[in-house]
DNA sequence: TCCGCAATGTTGACATTGCCAACTCGAAAC
DNA sequence: GTTTCGAGTTGGCAATGTCAACATTGCGGA
């Protein structure tokens, strides 16, 4: 029974995306570590064992929070890829080498401007939607290298996305950091990266 | 008092190093996550309080442990790029790209093949000695790059770094896998990975 | 040699947390 | 209107990190 007056209701109405939008905060504001279930739960104004209807534990709260995760970060990388590909057919048109350096810069933004989601991401048990991730890249390295073999697709894929993915995590985790680079500008040290992904062609 | 007979020492002796001996296994067997004080005090025929005299808490016995970890990083690394120069100076002598490229071989080595330690060596804040590890890295870049300006070495550095860091990684988590391959060989693709981060003629 | 002290270890306790079982509520199907 | 079942609640348990108070021991100085 109501206990007064405008007592919430019994049924919370959409408690699970409540409850992945909370979690995504969390993890973006605290990290995943610190992340407890039934702070999220109070937080939503329900009781402490209300998560597990929606989800088997913690770890699978995590792994949809990760999940969505790769969506938009697929979602940020083909944006900058095909944002970069729409400038008209004129002599400026961006090459293949050039719009596959902006998306990398929008890989490396999404890391760096959401630490904790993609710490989250890249670590334990791939969640579903991690396996698409590596097809998306290979599509666009696909598109930047035209009549390449598949072997030379996948090795130009693994190699791109080992290098913008570990300039990724170090700066994140502060073992790149701008005091240890002396004469070299941040943005510099970027571009020296993609260059020996990519050749400094692009 | 002694109990009965044979009852163990008030005094272990040496807790503090069994602590990391320890924690250091349970890193590698089970990952730091899993890791807990208690379990690793009763391991030890101690009481559950005991770890809080020789460590303020967890984090710090954990940070403690990446830091032999980078030791054992730095010491790998160097040992490879050592060996790798000591074939005598005939025509068959390693070229400078050609050492740097088996010292890439040991890192990814090491993070394969202790992925706790090194899951742990890289997340948080940086522990004592990881700030040592670029050093170390710089000056075998630098020894490949004979009259480079600081700044080049700098960018090199980096990019070889972030390079076989992110490949390490993926691999570790299995966001990369054999199985995504196709026809692409294991070890063709850390080639591909060094090919890129230095270039294939080394 | 004896005493005191500081380092080291122990016991007990507390709060937090993940997770489970049993119960209750209420909306939708029949 | 009755039934049913998804969704939420209460209560509890075990594990854990951490702290406070106490115990033990070895070592250095009187």
């Amino acid at each position: 029974m109501s206990t007064l007056r405008m007592s919430r209701p019994y049924h919370h109405g959409d408690l699970r995306t409540a409850l992945l939008d909370a979690a995504l905060q969390a993890v973006e504001a605290g990290g995943h570590a610190t992340l407890s279930l039934r702070d999220l739960a109070q937080g939503l104004g329900v009781s402490h064992a209300a998560p597990y209807r929606h989800f088997a534990n913690r770890q699978a709260l995590l792994a949809a929070v990760a999940a969505t995760g790769f969506a938009r970060l697929a979602e940020a990388w083909l944006a900058a890829w095909q944002g970069a590909g729409t400038t008209g057919a004129g002599p400026t048109d961006t090459g293949p080498a050039a719009r596959l350096r902006v998306a990398a810069r929008a890989y490396i933004g999404f890391a760096t401007e959401r630490p904790g989601l993609f710490r989250l991401m890249f670590q334990g048990p791939p969640p579903p939607g991690a396996e698409a991730a590596f097809a998306g890249l290979q599509a666009t390295v696909a598109a930047a290298l035209p009549g390449a073999p598949e072997a030379t697709v996948k090795a130009r894929t693994i190699a791109m996305w080992s290098a913008m993915h570990g300039f990724a995590w170090l700066c994140l985790e502060h073992r790149i950091r701008p005091a240890m680079l002396g004469p070299l500008a941040p943005g510099a040290m970027l571009e020296a990266v993609l260059d020996a992904a990519l050749g400094p062609q692009g």
